[in-house]
DNA sequence: GCTTAAACGAGACGGTACGTCCGGTCTTGTC
DNA sequence: GACAAGACCGGACGTACCGTCTCGTTTAAGC
């Protein structure tokens, strides 16, 4: 009983919900998007959300999932170097862009709802942080990455700089800022050995 | 006309907000704590927040100003690694513990209140970043850290992770964490020259 | 679109409503009675208050509508002078019973709320004056009243004093006033003739 | 302890929360006059009216005696017909002017507030009612009105009805209706004896 | 004329209720 | 049976006033 017939789901509200969320979300952030006034601006029943998504969380998920589809491609030019600084320039774009309202805030959602957290994750894990260290693997078998680092640890270290400065503001996020993170960390922090 | 009289006001009344604050903050998480519950449980009326605090996310950060205090001391031994791995495991404990939940709660609230993301950054500089600054740079004179290096973004790729796996949660906080992101980070990932 | 839509209206949330505040009004007099303790005593959302009456007063009168009915019927016995005794007892029995405080604190309302001054207005013409005037009009086409005399003006000459006292309090109300009253009315105040 | 030390009460605070209190009451009502307003346009604290008056209701009656004075004096021609015209007349311009929101007010306040209440009967019984009764019994003496009538009952006849259109508006004030009222009264409702 | 206690202005305080907004559920037709 | 529409209960919002309670500051009485 709980769960409806997915078959007989409007394709037409489907989309329109997703996209009624999206506009409202990128226009006034979406802490302030409202259940009613998606329903509204989707010319939906406020039921119809609430038996297809949990959550505003959930729901805004959907939208970023169906809103930015496969994003993070990594380049592969044989230079790692290179496509970080390509790759990581576009993320930061991204990232000072007016998506960027969009994602915080639904980081922000994630902090208090455990479903979103995990869907996010997972979304991120999958989506992002996969191919960075699918390029990143490749470069170690290349010879252009220290053979034993950790994997997981060199793609944050690279990209978590960027998050927190999106979600922190401490700093804005510039090119300068991709080319001395990717310093510090492809050189490293100790002096070269002479 | 607008600010009222500072030297008025109660102390008493100060203390219990923020106390009753925090108590709520940690037992149901900063997003579901209400005005209405602070000033119950306070025993305060709602005009007495309301009149010193202009929004539920400057208060929280005024709490958790005052919870936290001098957290992030770093300790200065001489070994620039051994002292950040000590300081990072001590953040990383501190992201792990109940108090976590206060703070992602309240950067999620500065995704959608700029003045708490102003506060909260400034914050963050002055508190968390300074320290960290200052003893790389020291160890930058003693010949510990490459010269050349932006401080800036090494700090940043040394702790920026420690938040990204708080706030995005895509994998554990640990010791191991803190440790291969200082290996990759203070080696750098390119491979060891000679 | 701002008028809701009455066919929807939820029966039991209506009654309970207007059951509600006639009890509170009761028992702690209709200017203490409070929205929010009708909403509660009546197991109701206070939007669905808001939404069906645009004040208290408006809500106060509509129980008053509803709680009283045909309070104020005429009889005719063929004698006028003692249908206006029984029935002005009658209404000065009501204006010292429980049923008065109800009725003043109404009254009060209206002093600052026009809407509630026109419907109690309107209420009172027709319920309450109405039936007094077409007893005194029969009287008069049967030879018992004065031909030529002013007929709201008699009804206000013998009724007023009562709505007088009930809202002054100069003095009680007492079946001894109804017959001074009708007796300086009916036997006019100059000296008998002959 | 309780009561203040009268002979220290400022003259210049009591006539200003006086005058405030008065033109507040005309230019939005006496029930939207609050305490915090009347303080504010006096330049008085709060504690002072709070000290002088025990409740909003007090203050109003104090500002009405204050402000209306001796209003109701008999004329007295020698035909009480004529003198209570020219008096009805007079109250009636009166229960149509400005005033009559300020009066009406005062009088829906005495609803919830039995000091007022009483203190309002008092006034009335004083200053309206005795100047009226003494001029009917003078006339009584002199013949003009019916020496067994209540005089209490035929004051209440002639001019409940002026208070009860004020308060109940059913009909406008007019010197018609203090005309028919007065016929009524005076020639009274049975058929003239032949 | 000096002292001192009161009454005073200002306004912060703990509370209560306001009227609004929105979350999530339920109900009533329609398709 | 999914849907659009929207009424419903509940509960938090931020505001307005209530009546009480400090705070200094006049101010007038009595020494």
């Amino acid at each position: 009983m709980k769960p409806p017939n997915a078959a007989r789901r409007s394709q037409r509200s489907h989309r329109a919900i997703l996209e009624a969320a999206y506009e409202l979300a990128l226009d006034r952030g979406p802490a302030k998007v409202t259940i009613d006034a998606i329903a509204a601006r989707a010319g939906v029943g406020k039921q119809t959300i609430y038996r297809w998504w949990p959550s505003k969380g959930a729901l805004l998920l959907d939208v970023l999932i169906d809103a930015v589809g496969a994003v993070s491609e990594m380049p592969d030019t044989g230079d790692v170097v290179a496509d970080l600084t390509t790759q990581m320039t576009a993320v930061t774009d991204l990232f000072r862009s007016d998506f960027a309202r969009f994602y915080t805030g639904l980081i922000a959602e994630a902090q208090a709802d455990d479903a979103v957290a995990r869907g996010l994750a997972e979304q991120l894990a999958d989506r992002a942080e996969g191919p960075r260290r699918q390029r990143l693997e490749k470069a170690q078998r290349d010879g252009q990455i220290r053979a034993d680092v950790d994997i997981a640890a060199a793609v944050e270290a690279l990209y978590a700089p960027l998050y927190y400065r999106m979600l922190l503001r401490t700093a804005p996020l510039s090119v300068d800022h991709v080319h001395a993170v990717i310093d510090a960390t492809i050189k490293g922090l100790r002096p070269n050995p002479v």
